[in-house]
DNA sequence: AATCCGCTTGCGGGAACCCGCAAGTTTTTT
DNA sequence: AAAAAACTTGCGGGTTCCCGCAAGCGGATT
């Protein structure tokens, strides 16, 4: 068995062979990338069907190799090590993951015995892991109820990109009225009160705002989606023609 | 002279320790924190007056802690080890740094040998040094001319809290209208058009998307700013009896 | 079948937002 | 000291935002 490490983060990189060699005796040998770009590369180079990888990296970041590596081979192994507990890379992996595979999302935090058993449990055993740490922002937010379903997640991505109502409706085949009741229904779940002690403000900007303080969205779900939209926004007007 | 390095990754903080070893021989003894509130306890306790920080911490980040650590000390020379380069840390540190004394802000991508150029600069010759990579920050922004000044930025703040123009003019003490003209050119300065792709966008919110990816603001700005904005309101409520 | 519940849609209105215009004030330049 | 540039402030108006109300539609319950 053969261990792919994706990692650009040195000491990092080799704590998590160490901990590989300990946890896992049947692999034979681990690789290690130290990006997206050259570890998607080793994937399809070296026949590897188990990853560990990042999440934060400077040049092509977890979720963006991942997608590409799965595309190849869907059955590939891949778990997660990520520094934070982030409900936007949690969807942007469970939204890719083929269903033929497993995937895992532990934190950095975790201890050495719990990143050993799911490593095992993962690359080895085939099964899903999701930290209980990341999995809370599943259903809890701070604020009122639960999770935001699809339909409401799109449409806080066309809100933090600044679209205006009408755009959003359009885009997502709403009329006006619906789609400002599902941003309603958002700033209720993103826990936005018309107004603070006392004094009022902007719903808009402030469900932005809770949005990335709860981490429901990052930097780079943000530009992936003005990235979304720049192309949809092409192939429309190339429609219009 | 005794360093203390506050860094609550044990690897990059015994690499640290590794690095200073052999970068400052004249170093006596280490002291390790593992998080903000410790390093400033240790910080008074140890009569520090060299330190190397962390910014991203769980319990208490490097500014809160330098600003404490300051605030008894001027003196004492705090070399700043980040994961980003990001703009709102660096305004965060040169915002609080007294004159008396030294800081330096260097990435955790940097070489060992400019870490120890860095360690010796700030530490003993008591310069100020900072990452090319986050100066280049300071001064350009993608969109249109340069950095936004304090007045910009504490509006940007209030902007980002979801306040309403009212709430924003009434706290800066600036009537209505200047405080659209002030929303006009920080629009301007963070590269908000008014549409996209010739379609309209809501400027407020964009504005407040451009800054997170742009990194002028990220999540600990936004938690400290809305922190702020609570003691304000309440002293604001208490001076009105 | 009748009822209930949730979702969608249109209409209308009050509040907020953004900006052009113009007059007054401060700062900088010449 | 005079002129120019920059900033502040009020007013007015067009647009957007947010929401209450009510009507229609479809699936689930009793």
């Amino acid at each position: 068995m053969r261990v792919l490490v994706v990692e650009d983060d040195q000491f990092h990189a080799s704590y998590l062979q160490d901990v590989i060699a300990e946890a896992l005796p049947e692999v034979t040998e681990t690789i290690h990338a130290s990006d997206g770009f050259t570890g998607q590369e080793e994937a399809r180079a070296g026949a590897i069907d188990a990853i560990v990888m990042d999440l934060q990296m400077d040049r092509r970041n977890g979720v963006e190799a991942a997608r590409t590596i799965w595309a190849e081979r869907p059955g590939t192994r891949i778990l997660f090590w990520s520094n934070y507990a982030d409900e936007a890379y949690l969807r942007g992996v469970s939204a890719i993951v083929p269903p033929a595979s497993a995937y895992g999302y532990v934190l950095k935090t975790a201890t050495r015995a719990r990143l050993k058993l799911a490593l095992r449990t993962v690359l080895v055993e085939g099964q899903i892991v999701v930290d209980r740490e990341v999995h809370r922002l599943q259903r809890k937010g701070p604020g009122a109820s639960g999770a935001l379903n699809e339909s409401e997640y799109a449409v806080l991505l066309d809100l933090a990109l600044g679209l205006q109502d009408r755009q959003i409706a359009e885009r997502r085949g709403m009329s006006l009225r619906t789609l400002q009741n599902r941003l309603g229904s958002l700033y209720e779940k993103l826990g936005v009160e018309d107004s603070h002690e006392g004094r009022p403000l902007n719903k808009r900007v402030k469900a932005l705002e809770r949005a990335v303080v709860m981490r429901t969205v990052n930097v780079e779900t943000l530009e992936a989606a003005q990235r979304e939209y720049d192309a949809w926004v092409t192939t429309c007007a190339d429609a219009k023609r």
